[in-house]
DNA sequence: ATGGCTGCTTTGAGCAGA
């Protein structure tokens, strides 16, 4: 079972080149986030032609995340669109149970600068996270939890740690949030394994960030011990981010043995 | 060394992203 987590920054701007992924990459699952579409505006038949099933939860402008579920590995049930407990406006959170895997789809705020409301708002967002995740891992014995997370785990995960030090995605709150969530029991399937040094998910449209390779890794897929001893390969495809149109972040994808 | 790009907005210059 392939699984994949992609921010393609507006589905509505981003729906080509989707298709011709889900064409190539074959993923069985895929995690979506900034979708920035209404539910009744959800592109659901050319998705549906090619061979897959969307479950969404949008809002215009901002946000919205959605799971596509290859026809092939089954049908997704307990459906949920929201962190339980934790009144929120922004659709961010989207999870479903398939082929017997507990799938959990986030896309946690930015928090634009330590100094906002907005960051006040990311660090509350994953306090009511936190509480979901170990629910769902008491519940379940094989859960993927994948998304984007707008956090850089750790300086080798940053182009330039001396740049990003104490700002927004790198500061101590935020690795602290990451670390906790590890602490759970999740693994971070990219560090399962060797992997090419500066290795990123994430570069910014301006200044030439992609072809200098100024990134950051803020996309990722966590694992139950379960599955992440089936997990056979985690990477990021970085072609993504090339051609015409690109979405700034690339798709990060994890191999499972199921 | 500001912002430098992209997508969105009751189409405009401003917000947000990260």
């Amino acid at each position: 079972m392939k699984v994949a987590s992609w921010n393609v920054n507006s589905l509505n701007v981003r729906l080509p080149r989707l298709l011709e992924w889900l064409a190539s990459a074959a993923p069985d699952v895929v995690c979506l986030q900034e979708t920035k579409l209404e539910d009744g505006k959800f592109p659901c038949a050319e998705i549906a032609g090619t061979g897959y099933t969307a479950f969404y939860v949008g809002q215009r402008t901002y946000n919205g995340v959605a799971l596509l579920v290859r026809d092939a590995i089954g049908t997704a049930t307990e459906v949920t669109t929201a962190l339980p407990d934790y009144i929120d406006e922004q659709k961010r959170v989207i999870a479903a149970t398939i082929n017997g895997v507990r799938v959990i789809d986030f896309y946690v705020p930015n928090g634009q600068s330590v100094d906002s409301d907005k960051y006040r708002y990311k660090l509350d967002w994953c306090s009511a996270a936190t509480g979901y995740l170990k629910n769902e891992l008491a519940r379940h014995e094989r859960v993927v939890v994948a998304g984007d997370f707008n956090i850089a785990p750790e300086d080798r995960d940053v182009h330039d740690p001396g740049l990003w030090a104490g700002q927004v995605l790198c500061t101590d709150a935020e690795r602290a949030v990451f670390r906790r969530w590890l602490d759970l029991g999740l693994a971070d399937s990219f560090r399962l394994f060797d992997q090419p040094p500066k290795t990123f998910s994430w570069w910014d449209y301006r200044q030439l960030a992609f072809p200098k390779n100024r990134g950051l890794r803020i996309d990722h897929i966590l694992l139950s011990p379960t599955l992440a001893t089936a997990c056979r390969a985690s990477w990021i495809d970085r072609n993504m981010r090339k051609g015409e149109k690109p979405s700034d972040h690339a798709p990060a994808i994890a191999e499972l043995a199921l």
